[in-house]
DNA sequence: CGCTAGATTGAAACGAGTCAATTACGGTGG
DNA sequence: CCACCGTAATTGACTCGTTTCAATCTAGCG
């Protein structure tokens, strides 16, 4: 049974389905049958996806908007893990290894949404390799990011990780000026520290005459070399 | 051309290759043929596997000691990612990103450890997705447990990461009383500290009365609920 | 356009790192 | 098998980066 497209000015939903990394390249027949079984949902700003301890049997596929995934650590502190946005995937873990979430799932953002049922995942895993090998292409690359992550944390202090996060930024970006694409607060806890370590960070940078920061959380690097040699 | 099983007192290459997670529940004959494509070396203690920098395009399956996965972060800190043993394998990143390794891995004692060439990997994955679905639970679990790690070193004081730590190592053996799995200034690599900071603070778990050390590294849990508490 | 969450700034406390010196192992070779 | 040597582990004193707490300011969503 096809959902008909339930969202305004969209393509139909196999060719949503098509852009998705994971399926890109199957033929047309199969992107069709996997649109059929798919739930797409609109999910408004700051809405949570899941929680820890939820046992929620969903691989969920990002069209549009951001969402970011964190855990809780016992002393309350709110450790941002990664943001995903476009094309991305959330939910596989639980889907793999069976046992319940421990980590948080929330929309940054209006976004919209695929869901695909655990049992429904588990029959194109079988049928596709093409499919178990891309997920596995991006878990590699999320295991290879979490570990320069977690190496940074342990290793780097405060100046060298914001250094590098912002470089980071500046790669993925044609000019050296640019938004934070999340908020300052998600960006100190990615790296690991409080609000206000960051923002005193930042305009100990901008006195360095390293960066400098405009309206809408907007950065320009102005000293890149400077960035680099901290 | 097979190789002749090369170390003294052991069962037939594909007998090895058939207790490897990942080859698990091929039929003999698959595994005799993986088997023939595979070298079986001896490394010793504290020989280097390979390094940052470098391109070794091979999938290496631990039969027997230990390898450590380590970084060295720009400020020459070592930080430990992960220890594999029996059954793991390394060498999944570079072969699926084709990047080179950008990590350390190196053994922590004499280890027989048997090279895939990636070539031969991608073969297998193409023509056994079983093979490709128990290297992504094995990754999924990877991420999970690297993910824990961070937002462990992100959000948890030594204390904390030290007791959880003891506490997950107790989970793996029968008795309260067990030794330390690598060298403590490892310990204190995993754990994002320094070895002065893990040696002071069992001293202190030891003054109050949380655990008990003796030689050989090993360490006596005398009050667990105190170590939950903390 | 008002309200609330986010951001900034200051002052003070503290956890963990660093440096240095000593002791204790454990692996290697005789 | 034992002795030696080098690495690992321990201990102490001191420094410093980051957190914490508190107050104020700002901006963006509804």
């Amino acid at each position: 049974m096809a959902h008909k497209s339930a969202v305004h000015g969209h393509a139909p939903l196999e060719v949503l389905v098509g852009r998705v990394p994971i399926f890109a390249g199957l033929a047309p027949e199969e992107l069709q049958e996997i649109a059929g079984r798919v739930r797409l949902r609109r999910h408004v700003r700051n809405e949570q996806l899941y929680g820890a301890g939820e046992n929620n049997p969903f691989l969920m596929i990002i069209h549009s908007g951001q969402v970011k995934i964190f855990r809780i650590t016992e002393s309350g502190h709110e450790q941002l893990i990664r943001v995903l946005g476009e094309g991305d995937f959330l939910g596989d873990m639980s889907f793999i290894s069976g046992a319940p979430k421990d980590h948080f799932a929330t929309t940054l953002e209006t976004a919209e949404i695929c869901a695909l049922h655990h049992d429904d995942l588990r029959d194109y895993l079988l049928r596709y390799p093409s499919v178990t090998y891309k997920m596995l292409e991006t878990l590699s690359s999320r295991l290879e990011s979490t570990e320069r992550q977690l190496s940074a944390l342990a290793g780097e202090d405060a100046d060298h990780r914001l250094a590098a996060y912002l470089l980071e930024l500046a790669d993925e970006h044609p000019t050296a000026k640019f938004p934070l694409p999340i908020a300052k607060k998600d960006v100190a806890s990615f790296l690991g520290l409080t609000p206000e370590t960051l923002s005193r960070k930042l305009t100990q940078f901008e006195d360095a005459g390293m960066i400098r920061q405009h309206p809408r959380r907007t950065i320009e690097l102005v000293d890149v070399p400077a960035l680099h040699r901290l």
